[in-house]
DNA sequence: CTGAAAGCGCTTACAG
DNA sequence: CTGAAAGCGCTTACAG
């Protein structure tokens, strides 16, 4: 393959001028441009990247780690964040953890040895040492959808307690009181947070919360499916609600009521969180996040990092999320909402 | 940051040393290489993977280059390609062009710089140039679900025309003639031997096929939808049944036909290509395609091209598709089917 | 088993 | 406006 050398020979200019031409830096005759570009269409010459990062010590790639790629949520972040990035010429680099902090520790390494210019990260659990490592080597990253307590490190997120709670609070006042929630572990601040918010609608409902109505799984259609059947056979009195604590989740519930003979919303509410993906009518009742937003603006953040437009810092920016009722939802009223029923 | 350079001077040995500690190779005496991994680990050191790679002229990373990544289909053959991947070290970039031509040429102009040492292209067109390109720059590739007549290069994909073929005799055997199918410009070859099959059952069953019930659109919910607005305002007499080109072009059908205020399957019979995703409940009949086993098996014959255990070629190999008969399709039987019934 | 020299393909900093 | 020299951080090929 032809290197720069080979073009320069052919225009007859140095390498250092081949390399003008490319970059578009410093002055060139009209002509002599107009040579190089020929040689360099002659040649079919494409540029090494690799040798030029290299050397400008920039590599116009950015790693945006998420933690599962088969949902909506993560592929419509993704599109943000490629579509901010595309603007400016960079390039995005997309790695799946699958939730799993293996995953997650390789990926990185990987990624600050190939010299990514920034970091996009979905922390797949609570620890700050991944964020840490990767601060230490100077590289600029925005944590994406978590927090992590114990880091300081810039976060763009959506609010998954007001979201919960609004869910929660909309149940209530149909009259519903035995509300499960299907959340996941707390070491993930979604999960912990949404079960926060779920409390609070309750506590100032004057409402009593029941521990065997929060479970714990994981974000996926099969967790929200046993644990929608463990719920239903095994705890009583029955929910009269689920709280799906994501799209995914909400799947396996729908799929797991229909299985065991429940109807929606006749015998079980439903709500859940994140829209629901690709449904071919829309039916549940959701908090909606705007994932696209949330790409764009992280992305857009960590750019302005590199580019040293913005200092790095601690900030914590929450987009709202927005409550869209349909029909998944029965009221229980008319009978009044006493203050504490329990 | 610290170099190579670094480590060696605190190990008191030659860079070249710590180069093959780090990977692997030649003999080094056991007591060297503790100092060296002890300095490497004290000072924390990352290689950088741009110059290994420079000087290897390997960079360990394939590019995925997907038309639409917020569709399942597409983001679970990712995860076969990851898998494959990562089984030998390699990483993988994942691009998304979103059918458009523009953002295909500038990404593989972009790949190609970075020396990535394969691609896995699923092209946007049926343009041979791009392919070219790559091939002429001695970087394998394969290409990835759908065929370029006129290039020779090795394909992995499912059989569309025969899924088709089977879908739409599944229809005719129900009874069905007037049977719509929506499929994609016939730019793209699965969209081309979707239609295909589609013929090939109506010929067989010698029924004649009406050209107002093809419809050309996008591989979208939106273009779905309104494929069937005009089918089911235009076209008389209605069809009785429609054959959606994709998953997402299905669910573009059933919110068009709930939204029309036509019931599946009562009033119109509904099947489809690929199987639908995250359904609340499954009960469309599709042909499935196996996307993870397409991903899996595409990325396995490319890493064995690039290793030279396998010659680059034009192999064609075709996955089977998978008929699974669900609730949305009705009988127009009695009547016994004739011949010739147009 | 270990290392000095040269070079991968570019670009910075200086000179003219 | 153009170029010769040096170097980015590694590794190949040779020498010992």
């Amino acid at each position: 393959m032809p290197t720069i050398r080979d073009v320069a020979r052919r225009a007859r200019v140095a390498p250092i001028t081949v390399s003008r031409v490319i970059n578009n830096s410093g002055y060139i005759r009209e002509s002599t441009r107009r040579r190089v570009e020929q040689a360099i269409e002659e040649l079919e010459y494409v540029p090494n990247a690799l040798a030029s990062s290299l050397r400008f010590n920039k590599t116009n790639m950015i790693a945006l780690v998420v933690t599962d790629i088969t949902n909506p949520f993560w592929t419509t972040i993704t599109r943000g964040v490629e579509d901010a990035c595309s603007e400016c010429g960079m390039n995005v680099i997309l790695c799946n953890t699958d939730e799993r902090p293996d995953k997650e520790e390789n990926y990185i390494n990987v990624l600050l040895q190939k010299q990514t210019d920034g970091f996009l990260l979905a922390p797949v659990g609570g620890r700050s040492d991944i964020v840490r490592k990767i601060q230490k080597r100077g590289v600029p990253i925005v944590v994406i959808d978590r927090q992590i307590p114990s880091a300081h490190v810039d976060v763009v997120r959506s609010d998954s307690e007001d979201g919960a709670y609004r869910l929660t609070r909309y149940l209530l006042e149909l009259g519903h009181r035995r509300i499960a929630i299907l959340s996941v572990s707390s070491h993930i601040s979604t999960g912990r947070q949404r079960v926060d918010g779920y409390r609070r609608a309750f506590v100032e409902q004057g409402a009593a919360v029941d521990p065997a109505l929060i479970l714990h799984g994981e974000y996926k259609g099969q967790s929200g499916y046993q644990m929608t059947v463990d719920l239903m056979q095994h705890v009583r009195p029955l929910p009269t609600a689920i709280f799906a604590g994501n799209n995914f989740i909400a799947v396996g519930v729908l799929n797991a009521l229909h299985d065991l003979g429940f109807r929606v919303p006749d015998d079980v509410s439903v709500v859940a969180f994140d829209d629901l993906p690709y449904a071919t009518e829309p039916f549940v009742t959701v908090a909606a996040q705007s994932p696209y937003e949330l790409g764009l603006t992280a992305a857009n953040l960590l750019i302005d990092i590199i580019a040293k437009r913005e200092p790095a810092g601690t900030r914590d920016i929450v987009l709202p999320v927005e409550l869209i009722t349909r029909r998944s939802c029965r009221a229980l009223l008319p009978e009044p909402i006493l203050p504490d029923d329990t």
